[in-house]
DNA sequence: CCTTGTACCGACCGATCGTTCGGTTACTCT
DNA sequence: AGAGTAACCGAACGATCGGTCGGTACAAGG
């Protein structure tokens, strides 16, 4: 709840004072008296850049969406050995997701209330189900443990991936993308436990 | 939003279907005319049994972390080699999610806009704080990787554990808290890789 | 029969919700 | 200079918010 000021706002720097004060309090716990104080400017004037508060987390959630299926057009996440290409999705979400934090953190915690977000939800499902595969296919090359369900793995590797939201800063001096990346993909492919000293 | 009946209720009794719309619609976006329509007594009724809404976050978030710090004080989560201790803990935090689901989801989506919240992401954090010891003496003996810092991995693996709430379904014919456990315990422990093919 | 207490109710409270409306200011274009 | 427009404002809209109030129905206990 900060006080922030611009030249003039369009409906893109209004949207990023938007997410923030959206992440910061909740969608539904967000009036929008909360954000013409945090954006500077009277309630009435944002309906002058947006047609209401609906449209600003359909603007949001969709940049997270678009730059998240972005990455399953890449060449590195098409071409290649199932496990490789799951290992390069792995990687990239990691970095859209701290390169996007904001917009990727509303994203995660919509409910479905409204229609935005019941479309947002469903669009998500898809692009699970698109990593799913990924993941089912390296399954069938053998080349991922096979007494895990698929499904089931895949959710825990999401979940492992999604709730960089819940802590990520990037506070100047704190880890990068890059780290972050490195990091869940030592722990989702070869887990906590010191190589060679299997069990179980 | 559906109807419910009961005898009479108690605060435990509101308390369930409480839960339940909270976690369906989000605490900030239920109001009490939901709560009184999903319980099937008029809005004032409610506050016949319970001081208002936030009293029944508190109770539903008090239930859920008293479950959880009550692994901490479980015989295994106290003896034994640090990587078994923290092995059990996981594994019962998987349980304990499963369990008693409908507070957990509750208590893990707690955002801090009243005192309530804050009071329940401390009390969070000090759980999160103990578990990422028991992963630093661990990793002091040897028997976790080095090459991943402990305050992230820590991260990583409740990230993995807490999306839980987010799929699981208790339908009848589907997986056991004991299945899902076993997967997290593996995959956190073991990773997505098959055994013997380490790389990176 | 009468009191007491539990479980509940409809009507209502002031506050706040998302949104609309009728302006005013200031800059640009001709 | 005058017209047009982008950016903004205060005041107010009906709806809904969490919560209060004075009451009723009813069962139990004496």
């Amino acid at each position: 709840m900060t006080t922030a000021r611009r030249d003039t706002y369009t409906p893109e720097t209004l949207l990023s004072v938007a997410v923030r004060v959206f992440n910061e309090r909740g969608y539904d716990g967000t009036s929008m008296e909360h954000l013409s104080k945090a954006a500077g400017i009277s309630k009435s004037s944002i309906y002058h850049h947006v047609s209401g508060k609906e449209e600003l987390l359909r603007r949001a959630v969709s940049r997270a969406l678009d730059e998240l299926f972005g990455i399953l057009d890449e060449e590195q996440a098409r071409t290649g050995r199932a496990v490789e290409r799951l290992e390069y999705v792995v990687r990239r979400m990691v970095e859209v997701l701290i390169a996007e934090l904001p917009y990727v953190t509303l994203l995660l915690r919509v409910r479905g209330n409204t229609v935005t977000e019941r479309w947002a939800l469903e669009r998500r499902r898809e692009f699970d189900h698109r990593v799913a595969e990924l993941l089912k296919e390296a399954a069938g090359d053998g080349d991922v443990r096979a007494d895990v369900e698929v499904r089931l793995a895949t959710r825990l590797v999401f979940g492992m991936i999604n709730s960089i939201v819940e802590w990520y800063r990037p506070d100047g001096r704190g880890m990068g993308a890059r780290e972050v990346a490195d990091a869940v993909v030592q722990l989702a492919f070869g887990g906590l436990r010191k190589a060679g000293a299997a069990r179980g």
